[in-house]
RNA sequence: GCGGACGUGGCGGAAUUGGUAGACGCAAGGGACUUAAAAUCCCUCGAUCUCUGAUCGUACGGGUUCGAUUCCCGUCGUCCGCACCA
């Protein structure tokens, strides 16, 4: 018999130029079957790969050649996340153009993934660097302009000096800019802003509506959006300053206003900035403060200060009782009205400051069970529920009471005019500042012109493209020093103006490309009726790291596309899916500390060593440190690639190893002896098809109900019928436990036919199962689905076919066998009819011996039957 | 500090609504085939004991229940997110 092994360096490229020859993987919108759309997210490209791309892809393309075989439409488009800031630094350190640069790594990033076989719709692949995709970026922009979605306005960026650029918070590392190491300053900059906030609380409130999303996301972006329903106070100040009359402050606990002992301003509030002008010291410390840095390090160490601008507010409920004015460094210009009261007992924060300056501290809330004489607060401040004390005339009210009756009093007071105080939602999410000082980037279509002020560029004028020649010799935005690129005719007035050169956030480029797909082709940005027939995305796979940016502002996207007449949803992804990384080992030698040298696992040996597993770098013999499971990282060497795998094992056992084992939301272990064991099941399978096909001939297939033959059918249909649910479900590992499973059991049967003492039920129960398990694996393996059903004798491809379809007879057993406890301890079983009527089991079960022997004649004190399940005696 | 998730063999992990704990894979050990190796096939594989059987066992301690990996309370541990948010 000839058992020639499976070559997948052959047959794998063989079936993927079948596939891209019979168009399989195109989506027709014309097509009339119902559509399913499955979409990862689209890599960044950075020059290769990477494994952990794989895995993602290999999910989705999974559930997409899963839905094609049960009828669907499927849309399973790629593409790439083009601009960004390393095709810039790439082009400062090796003198090569981003735009070549970012083009040669897109065309081998391409090339990696159909080795991998996906079953991906390249004929509506896109960059977003294409100036396709960015002139509609920039139709887009427009429209939202229009629609008032886009502001201009100035706030505190942090910036380094060095670079001459914006940085995002979490590149400043302990005050200094994370690439050049300088301090970075606040700054003072006007930006361009979506106006994310203006669906704050659309956005939370959907969130219940996205049952297809993890849990755990949902409450990211509910704590991310952070709403908090409060009161905004006014309070009058003892004496004017300048021409300010009062205070406004943002609280959540206006009934603890009768424990207020000090008011805390920001440095940056016109208040402080006021008293400044006249207290040289004060100007100081507000310096000090404006040069404190923001990142969290710099904010969990820094020592909360104060300093009082002899400046005094009235309290709202007793004229004669004024309270002093601080400017504080843990008050934020950004959140409520950059300005608190200060409750002591109430808040720690306070407390600690009160304690420091010497401030008075009056509890007003204690424990239901408390004393009101003797309640202190000394040291810890009291944030619980309880019952108010020390407040006049709120005094025995539980704070949410008292919150209410202050509330109504002093919306009843006015003040300049105005209620004293307001309720007022306030939410931590801020508008989306999308300039950024680069030129790798969509250009932002306006105009600046000294006299008609900011203008946006006529459609007619689009696109404003990035210009070629540019200098990468010097830090900052090469933009802004192009010679002729920025100099414009106003499109207003016709005098010379200037090009906005701040380009856009590269999230933005990411926000609304999942529609773009719908219509790559279009001249506007979608085609409407194309968008709402595909969206929402039916699966959206990706990591865990975009729960917030990405997802949040995609979804604000889709709101503004609806408002300009895009598309007509709000929420953009149905499913959302978040999947584990892949992690290795790292190994190391000279010692686990920090002057270590790191191996990758090509460098390493690893023997079993008494029982332990030992690392060796094969180059010295010397023994390496065998360290944690880490991210695949350059920095540590523990990589594995790609190609490595295709080369070697190919696509097939890769895309199975990576699926099988771990669940695809945790992490999953990269080991050579996991790929190895996949391989093995590739050669596994094409045994077991190859004898089939050598014994089994042009016999037809056909399941059968009993006997030996009987077994196989029901186990292929049982198993046939879980991994199509497993699939649904993306579980993954389970359906391949499953295969597993199926192909154990196919295993003795197979041998009986090949040795000629099968019977024809046999012979057809086998023939189908076969035929089922290459259907099954096809999700996974597409490549060795198809060589086996060639093998078989299939005419067309199975990438073409159906998926099977389970007979519900056979996935049911007509006797069942229950497991018999006896006091809740499982004694034995019984194997009964299905069908069997609650007095039956009864009556068997009692007659069981080993139940017999428990009850010692007596009569039970109860049996519970649970159908289908379990039997319980208590004796 | 606030919020959340999780804790099952040597390892990755299974286990409908509370109903046989450890499916499936990896590793390990033993055997068959072979001159030998690879490949393949078969067997064992949670712990303990008085071993054809029994007891214990899902981080630990309690509770609810005929029955708890699953539900409740407490403790310990790990991981993640947010964080001067007023």
């Amino acid at each position: 018999m000839a058992t020639e092994r499976y070559n997948p360096r052959t047959s794998e490229p063989k079936w993927q130029k079948a596939w891209a020859e019979k168009k399989l993987f195109e989506a027709r919108n014309d097509d009339p079957k119902p559509k399913y759309y499955v979409l990862e997210m689209f890599p960044y490209p950075s020059g290769k790969i990477h494994i952990g791309h794989t895995r993602n892809y290999t999910m989705g393309d999974v559930v997409a050649r899963y839905k094609r075989a049960k009828g669907f439409n499927v849309l399973h488009p790629m593409g790439w996340d083009a601009f960004g800031m390393p095709a810039e630094n790439a082009a400062m350190q090796n003198r090569v153009h981003p735009k070549d640069w970012t083009y040669e790594n897109i065309a081998v990033m391409r090339e990696q993934l159909k080795m991998m076989g996906l079953s991906l719709d390249w004929a509506r692949e896109f960059a977003t660097c294409d100036v396709d995709y960015y002139h509609r970026q920039q139709m887009l922009f427009l429209d939202f302009v229009e629609k008032g979605l886009v502001t201009r306005k100035s706030s505190k960026v942090n910036w380094d000096p060095e670079d001459m650029t914006v940085l995002a918070n979490e590149q400043v590392i302990d005050g200094r800019g994370w690439r050049s190491g300088a301090l970075v300053e606040q700054r003072e900059l006007t930006q361009w802003f979506f106006k994310i906030t203006d669906f704050a609380q659309d956005l939370l409130d959907s969130l219940n509506l996205l049952e297809e999303w993890p849990e755990k996301v949902k409450l990211m972006q509910h704590n991310w959006i952070g709403r908090s329903e409060g009161l905004l106070i006014r309070w009058p100040l003892a004496k004017p300053v300048g021409d300010a009359h009062e205070l406004e402050v943002y609280t959540t606990r206006p009934d603890t206003i009768f424990g207020a002992s000090f008011m805390a301003v920001a440095a940056d509030h016109p208040l402080a900035r006021k008293a400044a002008e006249e207290n040289v010291e004060l100007a100081k410390f507000i310096e000090e403060v404006r040069h404190m840095g923001t990142s969290v390090a710099a904010l969990e160490t820094a020592e909360k200060k104060g300093f009082d601008t002899g400046i005094r507010v009235v309290h709202p409920f007793d004229e004669t009782w004024t309270l002093p004015v601080y400017v504080a460094n843990f008050v934020l210009m950004e959140y409520g009205t950059g300005a608190i009261f200060g409750c002591p007992s109430g808040d720690q924060r306070d407390l600690d400051f009160a304690n420091k300056y010497g401030l008075p501290v009056i509890p007003v809330v204690m424990p239901e069970d408390g004393d009101a004489k003797t309640f202190q607060v000394i040291e810890e401040a009291y944030v619980d529920d309880g019952v108010m004390i020390n407040s006049r005339f709120l005094d025995g009210m539980k704070p949410e009471k008292a919150f209410n009756e202050v509330a109504k009093l002093l919306e009843a007071k006015t003040i300049g005019g105005r209620p004293m105080a307001e309720r007022k939602v306030n939410f931590r999410l801020r508008d989306w500042g999308i300039s950024r000082q680069r030129y790798w980037g969509c250009p932002i279509p306006m105009i600046h012109c000294e006299a008609c002020g900011v203008v946006p560029v006529p459609k007619a004028d689009l696109p404003v493209k990035l210009p070629d020649d540019i200098e990468f010799d010097r830090p900052g935005n090469p933009l802004d020093r192009h010679p002729t690129w920025r100099h414009v005719k106003c499109p207003q007035c016709g005098r010379d103006a200037r090009r906005e050169t701040d380009t856009m956030d590269t999230f933005v480029d990411s926000s609304w490309y999942f529609a773009r797909f719908t219509a790559p082709w279009a001249n506007e940005p979608t085609e409407p009726k194309a968008a709402d027939e595909w969206l929402a995305v039916d699966q959206y796979i990706g990591g865990i790291e975009h729960a917030i940016l990405h997802l949040l502002y995609s979804r604000f996207f889709t709101r503004a596309m609806r408002e300009t007449g895009h598309l007509n949803l709000a929420e953009p992804f149905k499913g959302l899916f978040t999947q584990g990384m892949v992690v290795h080992e790292t190994y190391r030698v000279g010692g686990p500390s920090n002057n270590g040298r790191w191996l990758s696992p090509s460098e390493v040996r690893l023997e079993d060593v008494g029982g332990k597993r030992l690392a060796f770098e094969i180059a010295t013999g010397e023994e390496a440190t065998i360290g944690a499971l880490e991210k695949m990282s350059k920095s540590k060497k523990n990589t594995v690639s790609p190609e490595e795998i295709t080369d070697g094992y190919g696509a097939d056992t890769a895309r199975w190893f990576m699926l099988s084992d771990s669940p695809p939301e945790r992490d999953v272990e990269w080991t050579d002896d996991g790929a190895a064991g996949a391989h093995r099941f590739v050669q596994r399978i094409w045994r077991l098809v190859q004898i089939a096909a050598e014994s089994l001939p042009g016999v037809k297939p056909a399941a059968a109900k009993d006997g030996d033959a009987g077994a196989v059918s029901k186990a292929a249909h049982k198993i046939l019928k879980a991994v199509g649910e497993d699939i649904e479900k993306l579980g993954f590992n389970r359906a391949i436990a499953r295969i597993y499973e199926l192909a154990n059991a196919l295993a003795s049967p197979l041998n009986d036919v090949a040795e000629g003492k099968a019977d024809a039920a046999l012979k057809g129960a086998c023939r189908e199962a076969v035929e089922i398990l290459v259907h099954i694996i096809a999700p996974v393996m597409p490549h060795l689905a198809e060589e086996c059903w060639e093998a078989l004798g299939g005419t067309e491809m199975v990438a073409e076919r159906p998926w099977p379809v389970y007979d519900p007879a056979l996935v049911v057993d007509n006797e069942i066998v229950l497991p018999v406890q006896v006091n809740g301890k499982k004694r034995g079983d019984l194997t009964i009819a299905r069908d069997a009527d609650q007095g039956a089991v009864e009556k068997a079960v009692l007659a069981l011996d080993f139940v017999q022997k428990a009850l010692e004649g007596k009569a039970p004190r109860k049996v519970i039957i649970v159908p289908q399940r379990i039997v319980n005696v208590v004796a």
